[in-house]
DNA sequence: CTATCCTGGACATCTAATATCCAGGATATG
DNA sequence: CATATCCTGGATATTAGATGTCCAGGATAG
């Protein structure tokens, strides 16, 4: 899985404390020291997915385009790393002996309706878990994180 | 995911209709029109895991290493892909505010635990299926696919 | 002894992930 | 309006992993 789950995950959840305030590129690939022209990239992805929303020009940045209790870790996966289930049927089965070339083996064949079931608990674990929740056991684990957070992106160089 | 894994998991199912019989890779390679060399990268692996077993020389070959309802899914997809998880923690809080240098945050961030226990149901799902269960459901959709694979067997070139 | 076949390492190729750069457009501020 | 800031998106480079091939060596049946 892309490493850029991981940067665009703990970057909502810190942009879910700082609600109202675009925070631009540069701050939020500072806080925990990544590539800013990379993790551009990823943010760029979560404002294609509606996850968050962008402003051009001085003032600029990003913020969160919904309550943090309806984005799912689900949905930033999905944004970041695509759709695409980690397994992918070939549909093996095609090459095999009576094959049909008409039949849809990516749903027929067992193997993959397995592999596709387990994988849809997975996403269903996923889904279930919103970055307010997320926020929420850190901030239980460690009060001042929100704080921490903000005047972080306070002190950072634009 | 390693697309060995679908190559993996469709020649073990055949091989649970050939019990007794040592195939060897060629045959298991041309079942499905798989390149030769490279499958038999897959079958070493799978051998090195205890999965199947290999004899070398004439009559040699592969066959199932125990009995199909004692390997799961998740045994082969460990055997080829490896263990670790899709989502692979970088510890990026190890570069936030207030960093522990000492903590294993993959351990104790709490989006790597969130990532972690998803994972952990995606696992619990491979492991309860069997091949066994995958062979059973086969025959039950096509009664005679053990047949079949067993003559595509014997009438493939070695 | 010989033909067969697994073993394992070396090597080549291709794709995707990672990363950088820049021209262009949007916008706040003076 | 002028300017500095900052997102957008495409082009490009680099690297790692997946995919695939080849071969020398060892095991074994006949």
């Amino acid at each position: 899985m892309n490493e850029g789950v991981e940067w665009a995950m703990h970057s909502c959840v810190n942009l879910s404390w700082a609600p109202g305030e675009a925070v631009t590129a540069k701050r939020l690939a500072a806080f925990y020291n990544l590539p800013t022209a990379y993790l551009n990239k990823q943010l760029q992805a979560l404002t294609r997915a509606g996850i968050l929303t962008s402003v051009s020009g001085p003032k600029g940045g990003f913020q969160l385009a919904r309550d943090p209790r309806d984005i799912s870790l689900l949905d930033i996966v999905v944004a970041i790393d695509g759709p695409d289930d980690a397994f992918r049927c070939m549909e093996i089965l095609k090459e095999g002996p009576g094959a049909d070339a008409r039949a849809d083996y990516t749903k027929i064949c067992v193997i993959s309706q397995a592999m596709r079931g387990a994988e849809l608990t997975y996403r269903r674990e996923l889904a279930n878990r919103s970055i307010a929740d997320i926020a929420a056991e850190v901030v239980r684990l460690n009060p001042s994180a929100p704080d921490n957070t903000r005047n972080r992106f306070a002190n950072l160089k634009s």
